[in-house]
DNA sequence: AAATGTCTACGAAAAAAATCGTAGTTGCAA
DNA sequence: TTGCAACTACGATTTTTTTCGTAGACATTT
């Protein structure tokens, strides 16, 4: 069964993706940057995710490595779903359209996007 | 200040999208068709988005009819905006390509897309 | 008029998330 | 060896969200 990560724990995992295997140090170092959050505050929602099987980790000496056990792509791709479902009545293409028309786009990510769509076409 | 709906806000809203200006009455009835929920905890849910200014209402003899105060477009955008921020590094490229390569679209959604590719890059 | 049904209001509890203080361990430096 | 720094564990609290029971008002039915 899948479960949904909370705002705090995406913060987290998008954390753990991007660096690798990670201390509770490395990870609050980075959040506490852009948010005002206490160590501890950090560590319990590591341990806590640890305890849902969100995180493995390993010791190291006195500290834990930390590893995210969702992947990235899978994780987009549920909360994804997710938002298409609930907010876009099931019309993935419906949501594309708006975020297509609201952000900002370059070139190159549109040109990227038509050619998906050509491959897409070409597979039906 | 933006409000983020909450999941069960969000149904209530989606309804009143759909529906337009309803009772208490006609949304539970619509929601409790796909969950199992009590009458009274629709109408504290309304009432609560009442106070929060999600909501507008009238007296309608003993009962109310309420009304979003949220656009529709406006929520998605808000709800995505926030999802490619906090799952997408911000990129809705990166988003879309997701959307697209996972979720059945049909020929006709497909070339809808493709026109306002166009569009956007001819208004570059 | 009495009983029944349909509303709202409101309080409170349950559940889920987030936050943080304190205690205890261990390594390292003075 | 004493003290400081960096960890984890854990309990408790706070905040947010969800849920629902009970009570009171007002129509409608019998």
């Amino acid at each position: 069964m899948y479960l949904k990560p909370t705002d705090s724990e995406l913060e987290i995992l998008n954390f753990l993706w991007q660096a690798g295997p990670s201390t509770v140090r490395a990870v609050h170092d980075a959040l506490s940057a852009t948010k005002d959050v206490g160590y501890t505050t950090t560590l319990k929602l590591m341990q806590i995710m640890h305890d849902k099987g969100l995180l493995y980790r390993t010791e190291q000496g006195r500290s834990h490595i930390y590893v995210a056990l969702l992947g990235k792509e899978e994780t987009q791709q549920n909360l994804l779903g997710k938002l298409v479902e609930t907010a876009f009545q099931g019309s993935a293409a419906q949501m594309v359209m708006q975020a297509l028309g609201n952000h900002t786009t370059s070139k190159e990510e549109l040109d990227e996007i038509r050619e998906l769509l050509n491959n897409l076409e070409n597979n039906r």
